[in-house]
This record gives C-alpha cells, sequence and structure tokens, in this order.
DNA sequence: TAGATTGTTAATCGATTAACAATC
DNA sequence: TAGATTGTTAATCGATTAACAATC
C-alpha cells in the first residue's frame, strides 16, 4: 500500500485539497471518478493527479479509474486523519479564542485538550468545550496529560520562550500563527506555519500588480 | 527601478517574510546587510536572495551589501504597503470578530470600513472598531463606499452566492478563509486563500510520518 | 589598489507534463 | 476483443544554486 518514500511537501499540501473533493464527489453520491474527471473539476492536469497518488501506492484501477470511496479512505489514512492527535492551545486572545471554538479539529485529526493564557484572570473560563490554564501550569499539565501538539496564538515577542518551555514539556509538534520562525532557531520541529500578516501583504501585492497577473493557486 | 516582470508567486511568498526581518534589522539599528548575512539569519542561499531582489532591480552595491532601510522601503513598496485598500470583512462569527479586532490591516496595507453579516441581531455592532452591517445592505454600501477588497470568514456553503453579490458590487480582490475554491468558478478575481483546515492536515500528516520528515518551511 | 560583494549568466536540480505500454 | 484509463517512464519546464565578471 503505501511506498511513500521521500514524498514533497508540494504533493503533500494538495492532499488536503483532494480530500475536500472526494468527500465533496461522495456527498453527491458520485462512486468512481477518472483522474481526467478530476482533473477538470480541480483544474489540474490528469497527470500530476496520478503522479500525486502514486506516490503512495496505486490507487486505481487500469480502464475504470479510481473509487472515490476508496481513494478518499486512502487519502484519509495517509493524512492521518484518524490520529486524534493530544493538543493545546496557547493564547486566548481573539485569535485563540475564535481556534478554540470555531475550528473543527476532530476532522483534522486534532483533539483539544486545554487552553493556556499569561493573563491569570481568564483560569476557568472554558472556551470551545475545554478550560483556559494559566501558562505556569504547562509542566504539570504535560506530565499529566502528555499533550503532542500546541497552537501558538501569542504574540511573536513571546514564542521563543514559550516554545523552549513546550519542547521540555516533550511536544515538538507546532501549528504556528505567531510571526516568529520557529524551525530557524528549533531546527528538528515540525511546524506548521500560518502567517497570516505575509498572506495579507502578499494579496496586497497581487492587487497593486494586476498589470503582470499571478498565476491562480487553489 | 522595477523591472518587476513575470515575477513567480514563490518569490512574491518571500517578500513578506524579508521585509518582517530587514524590518527587525531596522529596529535594531543595523543599517547595511550582505546577502551572505541575511542568508545565515534566514536560511537560505545568498544567491536567492540576490535573484529574488534583482527581478525588482539592484538594490544593492557591489562591495558593500544593501542597506537596510533602503531595502525595506523598496520591498514595502513593491508590496504596495502604502496603498490602504478599502476593505469589507464578511461573516462576523467568530473567526471574523478575531480578524476584524485582532488583525493589523494598516500595516499590511489595508483598511477595515465595515463589517457584514446575515444576522440582523448583530446590525449596529462595533468590532473593531467598524460597524456590523446586514448582508442585503451590500449593494448599497459598495455603491456609496467602493470597496476594492473582501474578506471572506463564512461556511463554504455560503460563499459562492456572496462573490456572485460581491463581484456585481465590483470587488474582485479576495482574502479567503473559506473552503471554497473561488478561482475555480470565478476565474479572473483575485484570491489569496487561507485554508486553516488544509494547513490542519497538513501538519497532521508531517506529525504522523515523523519517519520520512520533510524540509522545513519558514 | 585589493577585498568584498553585487548583478547576472550558466549549471543543476526538482517538479510538472506528456507519452505510452500495461491491463482492467 | 476493443476501449478506457491507469501506472510509470521520458521530456519539458521552471526554480534554485553555483560561478564569475563587473564594480564599488
Amino acid at each position: 500500500m503505501s511506498k511513500n518514500q521521500n514524498v514533497s511537501i508540494a504533493v503533500i499540501r494538495r492532499l488536503p485539497r483532494y480530500y475536500r473533493y472526494l468527500s465533496e464527489l461522495l456527498d453527491r453520491g458520485v462512486d468512481k471518478i477518472s483522474s481526467k474527471n478530476l482533473a477538470e473539476i480541480m483544474h489540474l492536469t490528469a497527470s500530476q493527479i496520478r503522479q500525486d497518488f502514486n506516490c503512495f501506492g496505486g490507487f486505481g484501477q487500469q480502464g475504470y479509474g479510481y473509487n472515490v470511496a476508496a481513494l478518499r479512505a486512502e487519502i484519509k489514512a495517509i493524512l492521518g486523519l484518524e490520529n486524534q492527535l493530544d493538543t493545546i492551545l496557547i493564547g486566548a486572545g481573539n485569535l485563540g479564542r475564535a481556534f478554540a471554538s470555531h475550528l473543527d479539529f476532530k476532522s483534522g485529526g486534532f483533539n483539544l485538550l486545554a487552553v493556556f493564557d499569561q493573563n491569570p484572570a481568564l483560569e476557568g473560563q472554558v472556551i470551545g468545550g475545554v478550560k483556559v490554564h494559566r501558562e505556569t501550569q504547562l509542566p504539570e499539565f504535560c506530565r499529566e496529560h502528555k499533550p503532542k501538539v500546541a497552537i501558538l496564538c501569542i504574540p511573536a515577542t513571546a514564542t521563543e520562550s514559550i516554545v523552549s518551555t513546550l519542547i521540555e514539556c516533550g511536544i515538538t509538534n507546532f501549528w504556528n500563527f505567531s510571526h516568529y520562525d520557529i524551525a530557524v532557531r528549533f531546527p528538528g520541529v515540525t511546524v506548521e506555519n500560518v502567517h497570516l500578516g505575509d498572506s495579507l501583504m502578499t494579496l496586497c501585492y497581487q492587487i497593486s500588480n494586476k498589470d503582470h497577473p499571478v498565476e491562480a493557486e487553489y
């Protein structure tokens, strides 16, 4: 099944999008699809789709195409979405609160255990179904519950010190919303960055340079 | 100054990160930097840095390096950060509220005018310094204020219909947080996607496949 | 002038696309 | 069997890296 050797980040970043489209097809009752049809729907090339899937093994059948439900299940397994990784969120500001209460962690493979904040006044509040703790309680909480992932919704200036505390507590996986490049100072940790400010500036560039438009990204 | 022809999206996505590092260097009082030094700090190659900057013109001086303040100003201009593009935000749920009150639109080149929501109960509320309006007021508001950009913090199911309304109102630039691929159905519009669910799944993959780690991204 | 470092061309590397044999 | 479509190899394209002449 998985031949999975050295799959490039470009392929991995396309997997969630395949997963979304396959989920939609499944909901609509479509049971098989060819790389050609999927390419039309997703605005990709059929070649790329076949190459991508073949990084992980042959999920299709010659002359037929791909079974939607089976392919979706394979991708779900590859992404590790059944894992339910125990997760904590750091920073109960606007952004942290929005994520804790709004995001569908379960279907993304994560299980939110608790929120932490510097501000003692927030202690005991419940956000998105979990309690807010003080940051000083991190070591004790981690010893007890052994979370694997931390979501960072804190200012860039606070990030370095929090990350080193979290690493000492055994956490090496980060979903990072702060404008601090964790991987530069802490090589070896796993970081997925969402730099909202950078994204906004990229949009600003595209709008300001419509005379030289850029290829659409999906 | 700008030779700016056909700059690839890969280069553009690095510009905000250059801007961040140059801002920090400037704050620390550093007035010149070589591509070699900057490469060490940012974990890039000196070659890539020089190639990137030369897409837009020669900002450096042989034998000396780059003037930090001047280079930062050039990048700011290239990104269009002085523009202050008039912007509206659609969707006053958790995410929309967090962005309206938390994000620094000004320094990202945007000027937030108003928030819109389907729910009439929210009408008149003030979030992040601007008023919440009903979605039905969109056409009138747009005729009067001519916003150029819409930030979409709405469910995927609502997006198609809202986007066609917005396009009729003259808005063709979108910062899209919904899991709906705008550019597929509305070719020609400018879209910057932030697919948080996709990002979460990518992190899930990386954690689930630590045996085959992926090159760090900054 | 000598040393440093850019701007730019050439070489390499990797990712995407095209082609086609295998096979359902 | 004939038609369709995959899996996979080969060709192309683009982006990154290396090299070096220009020049401050």
